[in-house]
DNA sequence: AATATAATTTAGACAAACCTAAATTTTATT
DNA sequence: AATAAAATTTAGGTTTGTCTAAATTATATT
């Protein structure tokens, strides 16, 4: 079976507002979609006739099981393509979620697979989120970004965002690398800028970047 | 201005049939589209309000200056596309239209520009055909694709369709490089294979992959 | 429990891009 | 020049995805 564009933007929409054991608003994916509830009611209607969400009217919905596959494989192809403009086509991460959006309904499994192979089956996009693989399993570790660490929690590094030979080379240079265990003791909104410390060095400052190719696990 | 990946299927489609003097007719379009008339005379109507064809109506119709510029803009990201899926994700030359056809609808002038120095900005497709610079502008060169050499007919190798060290590996291997003078003796259907005779040397046989990568220039 | 408010759905329209069938215009043939 | 044939356009629908305004249902407040 093959989806529009709309209807695989209404399905990824329901997939990342979907809480684990609860259902999804018809206001809430208006908003997330920017349209009206009208539209979202008429979209549900369609997607339930295919069989890829559960809906009851004034009740919420929630994605079938197909659904919940569909849905993987538009975040395989999101994730992958903005991984694939960060790593080979230099844009910033801040840079690529609007072309992603429209690549991600490029329709060819070939190509996706191609793709990833070409970029070496990486396991997280340039935000940190996991790329599910072919068969739309991610990893669920238990590391997050260090953008969300809560300050003063100890935490230590369990991935890096990308194998970029310029990240890895910055890393090294601020002694940083998978297991340092670290804090933040701020974060500046100016410039997203954030300033961490490791135990017996002093405090220092790190870009905003940097600090979204970090990921670490709370300890 | 942004047009719809109808829009610029049409205009496409209008550039490659347009005669260097002459028009496009409802019927060929329709044709080339696998549309019927009627719907080809409703978008000459909304192309022609957007300036971007001449047409009177039973008259026929071509592309206005506005609309020759954004065929080439579709144009470009199509060959660069191609000239990507051959060549960095293993695509041969005869699976890649398709996906191309989607691809060349993605709209972000960023984008197209990484991707062809990403590409190392090549000139022509995985078919030969010349690719148009980001201001439009293409070789315009006398050349042919080898496959469309009439037999017996001498020529000179003039380009390459690419720079890929595999090809060049083979080019030398056979003692084919730009310069070299050569007939084709004879076209094999069977696997587009093609039986070529260079001066000096017992006539051989390349394959039709090798000969869709070489361009000549008849003598 | 009654009523007010908020969320959701329905009814009815609209634009884009297509279609079929009928009407019109151009072109070819006698 | 008249007529036949072909090409093209128009008229009137359909589907997809959107919208506004009105009606309905659920939730919150008195
Ligand atoms: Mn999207
Ligand atoms: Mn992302
Ligand atoms: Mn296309
Ligand atoms: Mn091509």
């Amino acid at each position: 079976m093959n989806f529009s564009a709309s209807e695989e933007n209404y399905i990824k929409s329901i997939y990342h507002l979907q809480p684990p054991d609860g259902v999804v608003t018809t206001n809430e994916l208006a908003g997330e979609l920017q349209t009206k509830p009208a539209s979202v009611t008429d979209m549900l209607k369609k997607l339930k006739a295919k069989k890829l969400l559960h809906y009851e009217r004034y009740q919420g919905f929630r994605l079938s099981s197909e659904g919940k596959k569909i849905a993987l494989g538009i975040v395989r192809k999101h994730r992958l393509w903005e991984y694939f403009l960060v790593q080979k086509l230099q844009f910033g991460w801040d840079e690529v979620h609007e072309i992603a959006e429209q690549l991600e309904h490029i329709n060819s499994k070939v190509l996706i697979d191609r793709l990833d192979s070409f970029l070496n089956f990486p396991r997280f996009d340039p935000h940190g989120d996991p790329i599910p693989d072919t068969n739309g399993k991610m990893e669920v570790t238990g590391h997050i970004n260090l953008t969300n660490l809560e300050i003063n929690h100890a935490a230590e590094v369990s991935a890096v965002g990308s194998q970029s030979t310029e990240l890895l080379e910055l890393l090294s240079h601020k002694n940083i690398g998978i297991g340092t265990k670290l804090e933040v003791k701020k974060k500046f909104n100016f410039d997203k800028s954030v300033e961490i410390k490791i135990k017996n060095l002093p405090a220092f400052t790190i870009s905003g970047q940097l600090a979204q190719s970090l990921f670490v696990k709370p300890l």
